[in-house]
Parts: C-alpha cells; sequence; structure tokens
DNA sequence: ACCGCACCCTGAGCGC
DNA sequence: TGCGCTCAGGGTGCGG
C-alpha cells in the first residue's frame, strides 16, 4: 500500500486533473465500509461543486471544495487513484488481466472494486478510485467541520526532526519501528519506509523505543526524511498495487536496501537479511548492520 | 496510558 | 486442477 511517497506522487499528478474542474456526476459501489460518508449523501454533497486544492496530510488526501466542504480520501492498501483512459490495464494483476475478455483487453473499465468514479462538467476524463481491499476510505467533511482522523496525526514525515522522535519515545516499551510507523507521532511512515529508514540508521527494529540514544532519533529522523524524498523523486515504490494516477509505476522498489529482500545479501556488509514480525507487520533487517 | 492483538477484505502464491 | 494455508505497503477498536 501506498505510504506518504505514493500517496504524495499521486497527488502531484492527479491534482492537475481535478483542481478547477465542477463534479457533474458520481458513481459508486453499493454502501460498504469503504463509504464512511453513505454513497447516496456522497453523491447529494459532491455534484456541483468545483474542487478547489487537493492536499496531502500524512497518507491521507483532501480535495477542497468551493462550499468550504471537503472530501478525505485514504488509499488504504490497495486504493488506486488515477484518471480515466490513462491508467491502462497495469491497474490489475497479471493473473486478473489475463482472464480479461479479448474486447475488454484494450483499456481498464470500472470493475467492482472500482467504488468511486467522478465525472465532470467539461466532459473530460473522469477521475476513479478504485481499491480491492476495501481498506480505503472515503468521508465527506462538511464545511467548518474537523475529523478526528486527521486531527490526531503527527508530524509530516517530511519534515520528521529528532525531536520529535525523542520527545515522543521516551518511557515507551514498543518496538522502535512501531513508533516511526504511529501516525499520531509522525504522520505518513509505514513499513516499508519504517524497515529501509531503520537500515539507513543501523537502529534494530525491535529495540525498544525508550532506549533510542538522542543521536539514533537525529539520524532517524534525517533518514526518514532522505528516504522520502528520494522515493518521491522516483515516483514511489510499485511493489504490488502501488500505480500513480497516470499509470506508471514508480523506481524506488530498486533501491530498496532491506524491505521484501529476505535472505538475500545485504547490500553493504554482504549478511543475509532477515525477516520477523513486528506489530504484526513484516519486518526486514541486516542483523550485522543494525544493532 | 500503554500495549498487543483481532479484525476489516480480496487476491496471489505456495505446497500438497 | 483444486484446496487450504499464509501473506500483503493500512487503520481501528477492544481488552488486559
Amino acid at each position: 500500500m501506498p505510504e506518504l511517497p505514493e500517496v504524495e506522487v499521486t497527488r502531484r499528478r492527479i491534482a492537475r486533473k481535478l483542481v478547477g474542474r465542477t463534479i457533474s456526476g458520481v458513481h459508486t459501489t453499493r454502501e460498504s465500509y469503504f463509504f464512511l460518508t453513505p454513497p447516496a449523501e456522497l453523491k447529494r454533497r459532491l455534484k456541483g461543486r468545483e474542487v478547489t486544492g487537493l492536499k496531502r496530510l500524512g497518507k491521507y488526501l483532501l480535495a477542497e471544495l468551493d462550499d468550504g466542504s471537503r472530501l478525505l480520501l485514504h488509499l488504504g492498501m490497495t486504493g488506486q487513484l488515477f484518471v480515466q483512459g490513462s491508467a491502462s490495464l497495469r491497474l490489475l494483476s497479471s493473473t486478473a488481466r489475463a482472464t480479461l475478455k479479448p474486447e475488454d483487453q484494450k483499456s481498464f473499465k470500472p470493475d467492482a472494486h472500482t467504488h468511486l468514479r467522478l465525472s465532470f462538467k467539461d466532459d473530460g476524463p473522469e477521475v476513479w478510485f478504485r481499491d480491492v481491499r476495501k481498506f480505503g476510505k472515503v468521508k465527506w467533511i462538511a464545511p467548518g467541520d474537523s475529523d478526528e482522523r486527521i486531527d490526531k496525526l503527527g508530524v509530516d514525515a517530511l519534515k520528521a526532526t529528532g525531536n520529535v522522535l525523542w520527545e515522543a519515545s521516551r518511557g515507551k516499551r514498543v518496538a522502535a519501528k512501531s513508533l516511526l510507523m504511529d501516525q499520531s507521532v509522525l504522520a505518513g511512515v509505514g513499513n516499508i519506509y519504517a524497515d529501509e529508514s531503520l537500515f539507513l540508521s543501523g537502529v534494530r527494529p525491535t529495540r525498544k523505543a525508550g532506549k533510542l540514544t538522542r543521536k539514533e532519533c537525529d539520524a532517524l529522523a534525517a533518514n526518514i526524511r532522505k528516504v522520502m524524498k528520494r522515493s518521491i523523486e522516483t515516483g514511489g515504490s510499485s511493489i504490488s498495487d502501488y500505480i500513480s494516477p497516470d499509470g506508471e509505476d514508480g523506481a524506488y522498489q530498486d533501491e530498496r536496501m532491506v524491505y521484501a529482500r529476505k535472505g538475500e545479501p545485504c547490500r553493504v556488509c554482504g549478511t543475509p537479511i532477515k525477516k520477523i514480525t513486528v506489530g504484526q507487520r513484516g519486518t526486514h533487517y541486516c542483523p550485522r548492520c543494525q544493532k
């Protein structure tokens, strides 16, 4: 799933196709917990609204509308936000693609997982939100209202500081990795970039957060910023489902040091990368480089 | 207050 | 081929 870099790449590329356009139609799948705002209300609220901006908060996207209301989007694990026609069949897994009828092989058509489709007054391409696992979310926020999902987010990971990590970690017994992934501490760090920045900082993911030194907190913050910026530059990581709004794969996966490299040699010392579970998440590290 | 865990959902990949 | 199992980049909510 998309972490901060993938969400930011999505934001930058989709903003051009969204901002300044007036929504004329809203198509959805049936009600499910994907919709924090029920489909019927969503249609009512969005129709006729012009999109005036698209912000990112951690892993959330927030579309601003001309009446002061906002549309909150989260891509979850398998969410894909893209422009009709441009994303093509690479949205689908190779096996799903193989089952398509020949006439459907040319371009992607909305399927059962395409939960939200926005059409516009200008009759240009629609914007679609597809999410196989439905861990993604859509919520309409009334003008002037707040939402606790975004209110409780910590410092954006692109602006991570050693001080934030230092203060949040004192007295904590959780694993250092869990602290990095706590969205109320730093917003935007997920499983891949947590593993990668822990490696670059020489810190074992299982280390108790409270035992981190001030120097390690500084290193972790610097490496989180570095890894996130570099990933945004390369278009994010395309490891399983992520694809950008115009259908381009990212390339950051080629620069991974540890994530999903179990058994492969560490790029620094050659020791095989280990995989363990930390906080119910697959966790990769070099047993020699990370203390 | 903290922390670990179950759970939400669908599909891919693997061993048998 | 098919079955059953494990795993997946997310977050929430519950109980101890």
